[in-house]
DNA sequence: TGTACATCAGTGAACGCGCGTTCACTGATGTAC
DNA sequence: TGTACATCAGTGAACGCGCGTTCACTGATGTAC
């Protein structure tokens, strides 16, 4: 019965019109980010997007419902991208090197909001007024932290026993109970903790930077990014004495 | 010569008119900063608040030349109310309890943060489009992390070493002893860096919780923060053993 | 204390702009026989 | 292979809205003599 292939996700178009279609959607979400990058999340227009595809504005509505459905679809986007990076980045690196990996994770999330700074704001900056995510932004919002946790997972047999130990209250302690079984996943509560500390920290500074708050204090923002990270690597326990 | 009174800023309104100007003044900028609460920066409307004034819009550019200028101001009061409930923090604490003094300060921005959201996104979130600020906002901007530092500085003496030491790049090194000589303070590099990643650190807690990022992860967002503290100040070498 | 003039606050209409979304419609593409 | 009907993409006009800013103007407040 459930054998019959997939209806909700069709495999490839097949007629004409579905893969029109199909590119179509493609070349407007395509306008629409480089649009957000150029201008930011409140500058986006359904009406400049269909002005630089050359169609009536109302077109559109064939494609998103709504203003907000396309708003949506980039920040899954970024999301994933960002998710992309921060994958390919750690994957690139030895996985029994685990200082290598976590300076591996943090560089490719850096240098992909420094290259991509209004999707960043987009997903990582304040929130957009009158949206409110939808639950499939859930899922790829959570890749980077899902994948700093599993690095700390692994990460539990060679790193010394860091900073601490600090008194985790009893409901912070069951809240972080739930989520980890909601994953299935056990670690140290103590490094959780940790890794929730480094998780903020990176994009505190990922955003000072990329928000342009070291502007008129720092010029040399890879020198203090790699420094800053040093220091957070040695707060999780790992040190360059891996080899 | 320039014992007059000083002309660029007049102590005290004398007549009506400029008593008026004031109180209308202080009027405007009043509901600007309710709608900002309400409904964010990009929101922020002058046709809205002369509404609100029972004024026509145009009466509003005697007071402000643009919109940009409206901004300008709330961007700045904002900056000095964090500034305040910073400094009110630090010193309603024994100012020999240095743990005491650091994690005041801490729950005093955030504190300030959570009760602020809109204006805590103006001056900590996404840039708005835009808008470049101008330069007095430099000061203000920049109260919190020069009372982090001057707290660092008294810090020196009972902190133990913390974590590192760090190797820390010629470029960079140069670029903090400039930024000190600016404010005549001197400090030990390694504990600059790091009071770096702290602030980093601090507002990157801030921002996720502000933001929303903990919101299907922790519900406690006052004991996560408290533990996080608690590793930051083990991070600059703060332990609870002061007293 | 009174008058003449300059300064300033506030009005209301207008300019010119852009936006999201709806709707009745035409014409092309797909499907079933 | 051909025809009849259903589906879908795209149009263009319209609705209703809000915005920042300018401008010529009235009428009140302040100032100098």
């Amino acid at each position: 019965m459930a054998s019959d292939p997939a209806p909700s996700a069709p495999p490839a178009p097949r007629t004409a019109r579905q893969r029109v279609r199909a590119e179509l959607t493609a070349e407007i979400t395509a306008i629409a980010r480089r649009h957000l990058a150029e201008k930011g999340p409140s500058e986006l227009s359904l009406r400049a997007v269909a002005r630089e595809m050359g169609m009536a504005s109302s077109a559109l509505y064939r494609y998103f419902p709504s203003r907000d459905a396309l708003l949506t679809r980039l920040i899954i986007d970024a999301y994933n991208d960002m998710g992309d990076a921060c994958d390919a980045a750690v994957d690139a690196v030895d996985e029994r090197d685990h200082l290598s990996q976590f300076q591996a994770l943090a560089h490719g999330v850096r240098g992909w909001a420094v290259a991509h700074p209004q999707e960043y704001a987009l997903i990582y900056g304040s929130p957009v007024p009158g949206y409110a995510a939808p639950t499939d932004t859930v899922d790829p919002a959570s890749r980077v932290i899902r994948r700093l946790i599993l690095l700390a997972i692994t990460m539990n047999e060679d790193a010394t026993a860091p900073i601490g130990p600090v008194a985790i209250p009893e409901m912070l302690e069951r809240q972080i109970a739930t989520l980890l079984d909601d994953e299935s996943v056990t670690i140290d509560r103590q490094r959780f903790v940790i890794i929730a500390s480094v998780w903020a920290q990176l994009f505190g500074m990922i955003s000072f930077e990329v928000f342009g708050r070291y502007d008129e204090m720092f010029d040399d923002a890879d020198a203090l990014f790699a420094v800053q990270l040093e220091l957070a690597a040695a707060t999780i326990g790992l040190t360059s004495s891996t080899d």
